[in-house]
DNA sequence: TTATCATATGAACATATACTCATATATAAC
DNA sequence: GTTATATATGAGTATATGTTCATATGATAA
């Protein structure tokens, strides 16, 4: 890690006042990190399409209510989805139009 | 996992119908996970800025210049970063515009 | 050739994580 | 009250992952 010979100096400070804050892209990572999971990307996907309870997400991808419960729990604490509970049944959703701006992004990176 | 009483099959049946490919959906996990990392995500940030070489890479993030070459290599595999080649000098990028989308998108989310 | 520089890579290790299982909580029906 | 349903959660476990260290590869210079 000495400093070498191909590293221009100016180049890298450039950069370097560029970068964000650590708690902004802890945070960045942390939002990409939840949506890097095939579970909870399945999980995501089907909230943009429709608002599902626990047990249907469960049954649309054919894991355990566990398993589902966890990864949704990951997700909420991302923001990425949030919870209306309606009697016994808790409906999710996504939480805010940028997660579907978000997946549409991923996709057209994916497709081409 | 049994059948449970709070779920609308034809709900569930109309999402299912919309759902994308499993190799579709893993390109798309994976795809979230490798700029899922404080470190990935920092270098594909940085390179977001400007075209650099590793060891320009390491000494912005003041890390190893292994560590930076295994996490471009993560980033290579998913297309998500370029390399160039320039004597013993290897010069990154990002692969695609998208890329730089992804990021404004997910900057959108975690800011507000 | 030999030496140096830039980068890549394999092995090892410590940490993180996604699942299962069992159980807790909460709501509704009886 | 009891029972059933829907969801959440803690513990345990097997696998995945990010780093370090040592070394390999490849290019340039002497």
């Amino acid at each position: 890690m000495n400093k070498a010979f191909c590293i221009n100096e100016d180049r890298v400070a450039d950069v370097r006042k560029l970068m964000k804050s650590d708690k902004i892209m802890n945070d960045l990572a942390a939002t990409f990190k939840a949506l890097g999971d095939l579970t909870r990307s399945k999980i995501v996907f089907a909230l943009s399409k429709k608002v599902l309870c626990v047990g249907e997400i469960a049954a649309l991808l054919n894991i355990s209510q566990s398993a589902v419960s966890h990864q949704l729990r990951v997700l909420r604490d991302m923001k990425l989805v949030r919870s209306r509970k309606e009697g016994q049944v808790t409906y999710y959703s996504l939480d805010d139009i940028h997660i579907n701006f978000l997946l549409k992004e991923c996709f057209r990176h994916v497709m081409e």
